[in-house]
DNA sequence: ATATCATGTGTACAGTTGTTCACTTGATGT
DNA sequence: ACATCAAGTGAACAACTGTACACATGATAT
C-alpha cells in the first residue's frame, strides 16, 4: 500500500504542465508551443510526454481543469472577504488583481485560450466563465442585491460583469507586474466599469 | 511613367497577407504560422517572403494597419445609417455583426491579437480600440447623448461599450457563420449588454 | 544603350520537429 | 519469488523549418 515511489507519481506530469505555463509566462503563445519545447523546459526527454498526454492540445485541456481550481480558490477567497455590500466591487476587483498577479501564467493561458486555436480549450474556458457568472448571480441574490431583476436578467448582468473583468485581464497582463502605479490604474478603471454596470442593472426594467 | 508591370506591384505582398488571413480563418492561430506555410498558401516561393516582410510578426503589424481600415469603414457605415437615437444600439450591433461575418478572417486575427504573442500587434489592436472609443465619444456628444457626463466619464463609458462589443467577437467567431439563429442570439445579447451600460451611464453621477 | 533597382526563383544547409521503437527500472499484486 | 505494469530513457527517422546565396528578369532612370 506504500504509495511512495522513487519519483512521486504524476511528478513528470506536473513538471510538463508547469513547463508549458512557464513558456506562456515568458511570452510564448500556447498555440505555438511544441512537444519538444515543453519537454526541454521541463527537463525531461521528449518521449516522456506521450506517457501523460496525447498531444499539446490535450495538455491544454488539462490546464483548463487546473485553471478551474484556481478560479474556484479565488471565488472562495472573495466570498470569505466580501461580506457587506458596500465596497463589494473594490474588494472583489482587488482580490481578482491579486490572484492574477500571483498566478500570472495561468491567467495568461486563460487570456490566450479565449481566442486560441483549440476549440476544446476555448469552450472549456468559456464554460468556466459561465460557471463563474452563475455563482456570482447566486451570491448577489444571497446578498439581496439586484433583487428586482428576473433570473434571466440577473444572469445577463452577471455575464456582463464577468466579461468586463475578463477583459481587464488583457490590461493587467500587458503591464509589467512591478509597475504598481499602472496596476492601480487598472484596478480603479475596472471598478468603475463594474460600478457602471451595477448602476445600469439597478435601473434595468424599473425606470 | 507607365506603372504597369508584368505583375502588379505589391501583388505578392497582398497575396501573402491574405494567405496569412486565410490560414487564420481556417482555425490556425497566427502565432503558430510560419514563413514557409504562408508562402505555400500564397503559392509563392519561400524566399519571396523576405522581399516584403522582415518576419511573420512584421506581416502581423501590417495586418493591423489593414484592420484599422476595415474598422474605419465600419464606423463610416454606422455613422451613415444610425441617425436617430432610438434603435441606435440595435442598428450599430447589426452593422458590427454584419461586418464581422463579411470580414471573418480579419476579425479572427483581431480577436487572436488581443492576447497574442507579439507585443507590437497587441498594442496596435489596443490602440485601434482606443481610437474607436474616442470617436464613439465624439458621436455621442454630437447626438446629445449622455451630455451630463464629464469628458473622462464619457470616455470611460465608451471604453466599456467598445470592450463589450469586442468581447462579443469571441462569441460570434465561435459560431458557425450559417447558424443564423445563434448569430441572432448573440446580436440580442450584445444589444442588451450595451443597453445595460447605457442605462448605467445615464444614471452615473446623477442619482 | 546601359546601369540600377525591385521583385521573383532555385538550391542548399544546418537545425528542429513529431513520432516510433526497443530498452531499463523500480514499485505493486499475488 | 515472480510476473506485471507504469514510467522514464536513448537512438533513430523522415519531414519540415528559417535563412542565405547566387541568379534571372523586367521596369526605370540616365
Amino acid at each position: 500500500m506504500a504509495n511512495v515511489q522513487r519519483r512521486r507519481p504524476g511528478e513528470t506530469r506536473e513538471k510538463l504542465m508547469t513547463a508549458a505555463l512557464t513558456l506562456v509566462g515568458k511570452g510564448r503563445h500556447f498555440a505555438s508551443i511544441g512537444i519538444r519545447e515543453v519537454t526541454r523546459q521541463a527537463g525531461v526527454v521528449p518521449t516522456s510526454f506521450y506517457r501523460h498526454f496525447r498531444s499539446v492540445d490535450d495538455l491544454g485541456l488539462q490546464l483548463v481543469d487546473e485553471l478551474g481550481l484556481v478560479l474556484r480558490r479565488m471565488m472562495r477567497e472573495a466570498r470569505a472577504n466580501v461580506l457587506q455590500a458596500d465596497k463589494l466591487i473594490e474588494e472583489s476587483v482587488g482580490i481578482f488583481v491579486a490572484h492574477v498577479l500571483a498566478n500570472r501564467n495561468f491567467f495568461m493561458f486563460m487570456a490566450q485560450g479565449l481566442a486560441g486555436e483549440s476549440r476544446a480549450v476555448q469552450e472549456g474556458i468559456r464554460s468556466e466563465m459561465r460557471f463563474f457568472a452563475g455563482e456570482l448571480a447566486n451570491d448577489l441574490r444571497r446578498l439581496k442585491l439586484l433583487g428586482h431583476l428576473s433570473d434571466s436578467d440577473l444572469d445577463m448582468a452577471c455575464d456582463l460583469l464577468v466579461r468586463t473583468v475578463a477583459f481587464s485581464l488583457t490590461d493587467i497582463l500587458s503591464i509589467s507586474p512591478e509597475d504598481d502605479y499602472q496596476i492601480e490604474q487598472v484596478r480603479k478603471l475596472t471598478s468603475r466599469f463594474l460600478q457602471l454596470v451595477m448602476i445600469g442593472a439597478g435601473h434595468w426594467e424599473s425606470g
